[in-house]
RNA sequence: GGAGGGAUGGCCGAGUGGACUAAGGCGGUUGUCUUGAAAACAACUGUGGGCAUACGCUCACCGGGGGUUCGAAUCCCUCUCCCUCCGCCA
């Protein structure tokens, strides 16, 4: 959510945002605010010197003593609320067509952010390490996986149908000594291990900036008002809705492993291969609360504990600077972070890290004091994968084969594996 | 799932239609006193919005939403959450 009062004082701000994001038609929705804010101020107006004639006059009538005189305030009293109630319904639909509009308004992305038409546009950062070469042809994860019998395709299928699958012996072992590694390497990087719900209300869904617009991508309950997570981004944002932090209590470093859903309503032929895109994955995410002027830094630092992440593992990967076309809705600046997997020969995203500056907090309401006494800002949040589980465990399944199909593992891993160093 | 009881400010807690401008206490901040501290005393101490250059004025908020009323923390409806008991369950 855009603070109102920067859209009035800086509309050509915001109008440029939209339009570097591609997303011109927005532009006009940025003038409909704009009217609907000053019918909004003007009615206030209004309706609130009546209000505040209406409490003097209430009072009035409480000491009257005189019958009559009381019968006639009365009646008055009564044409005065037909006003205020007829304003008060105004008001409420300029309320509410001014906050569906300011919830379709994307972030600001931040200066720095490379402008661009689209996923081409992305700046290539760096790329660590060389991609891996083999005396002999490295085979990809559909075939590997099924060959020592760790991916199951055909029973994911049988119980869930297209875009799952299902982790058996070692393979789901791997995957589970990723994720206790993962989480294990955060807590060592600053951050606190949250277990979080799988399933969150409407109002955090949309506090993350999923909802409205992501609607159509999100599993639901048909008879609660429960969401699937897409991912632990959004129970995290959601964690201190309506609280004021405390002086000191910035910055907080979470991370969470959480299983993530996804309609994923993409072209039905698309990435159907391997286990690379499906309904229901495994992730390790981290998140930062922190003060606005933190911020920069710790996307900085945020990026550094994604790609510590690959390093260790042994995996060549590149960084990515999304360009304005391609950073997410609640995004300000993108840093992905792709791994090479040698078998499907493709670079996988493995992790997005990202400064949402106040626009999560403010759609969440989490706000935090400098000192006791002052006045409640809206501290930013950042957050990152580290890392999405299936493709890095793609990349690891890759990389770390062998000529006779083996896969070595990982020495980081070994401790969660029972000392199985070689899957066969 | 059933029955009953609750939800008031940072915390505890009073408040059953008009002085609630939410009592009182605790905590916090500042001041007086003190060499310093403690104690005592005093003042201040919520969030958001509108108006105003500003001192400030004003509206809304007592779990959420709706209703009754000239007027609601208080009465009614509804939802959520918490507690107690019963049932069921991993």
């Amino acid at each position: 959510m855009l603070d109102l009062n920067l859209i009035r004082t800086q509309p050509d701000t915001v109008k440029h945002a939209v339009r570097v994001r591609q997303d011109p038609a927005l532009v006009t929705k940025v003038d409909e605010i704009l009217a609907l804010d000053q019918q909004r101020r003007d009615l206030l107006k209004e309706v609130e010197a009546l209000k505040a004639e209406r409490n003097l006059v209430s009072k009035e009538i409480g000491r009257m003593k005189d019958a009559a005189a009381r019968e006639a305030k009365i009646a008055e009293q009564r044409r005065v609320n037909e006003r205020i109630d007829a304003l008060d319904k105004q008001v409420a639909e300029v309320d509410a067509r001014l906050f569906d509009l300011l919830s379709v308004l994307p972030n600001i992305p931040d200066p720095r952010t490379p402008e661009g038409a689209g996923e081409e546009d992305n700046v290539l950062l760096k790329t660590v390490g060389e991609p891996k070469t083999f005396d002999f042809i490295p085979l990809p994860h559909w075939e590997l996986g099924p060959r020592l019998g760790l991916i199951d395709f055909e029973r994911g299928t049988k119980l869930s149908g297209s875009r799952f699958y299902v982790l058996q012996g070692a393979g789901a072992r791997l995957q589970r000594a990723l994720i206790a590694w993962m989480l294990d390497l955060h807590i060592r990087q600053g951050y606190t291990e949250m277990y979080l719900p799988f399933m969150v209300k409407s109002d955090i869904v949309f506090g993350a900036g999923q909802l409205p617009k992501f609607r159509d991508n999100l599993y639901h309950d048909a008879e609660e008002d429960f969401w699937m997570v897409p991912t632990a981004e959004i129970p995290l944002t959601g964690l201190h809705k309506d609280e004021i932090l405390e002086p000191g209590a910035l910055p907080k470093y979470y991370c969470a492993y959480t299983p993530c859903f996804r309609r994923e309503k993409i072209a039905a032929g698309r990435d159907v291969r391997g286990i690379k895109r499906g309904h229901q994955f495994d992730k390790v995410e981290m998140y930062i609360f922190c003060r606005p002027e933190e911020s920069d830094e710790a996307l900085e630092t945020m990026r550094e504990h994604a790609e510590e992440t690959c390093a260790q593992l042994g995996l060549t990967y590149r960084v990515k600077q999304l360009c304005t076309a391609d950073i997410g809705f609640s995004a300000r600046m993108t840093y992905d972070i792709e791994v090479w997997a040698p078998g499907c020969g493709e670079w996988l995203e493995v992790s997005s890290v990202s400064n949402v500056g106040d626009f999560q907090a403010r759609r969440i309401n989490t706000r935090f004091r400098r000192e006791a006494g002052a006045k409640p800002e809206f501290p930013h949040t950042l957050n990152g994968s580290g890392l999405g589980l299936p493709r890095t465990l793609i990349a690891v399944m890759e990389n770390y084969q062998q000529k006779d199909g083996s896969i070595v593992v990982p020495e980081v891993l070994r401790p969660w594996m029972g000392g199985i160093e070689v899957i066969r």
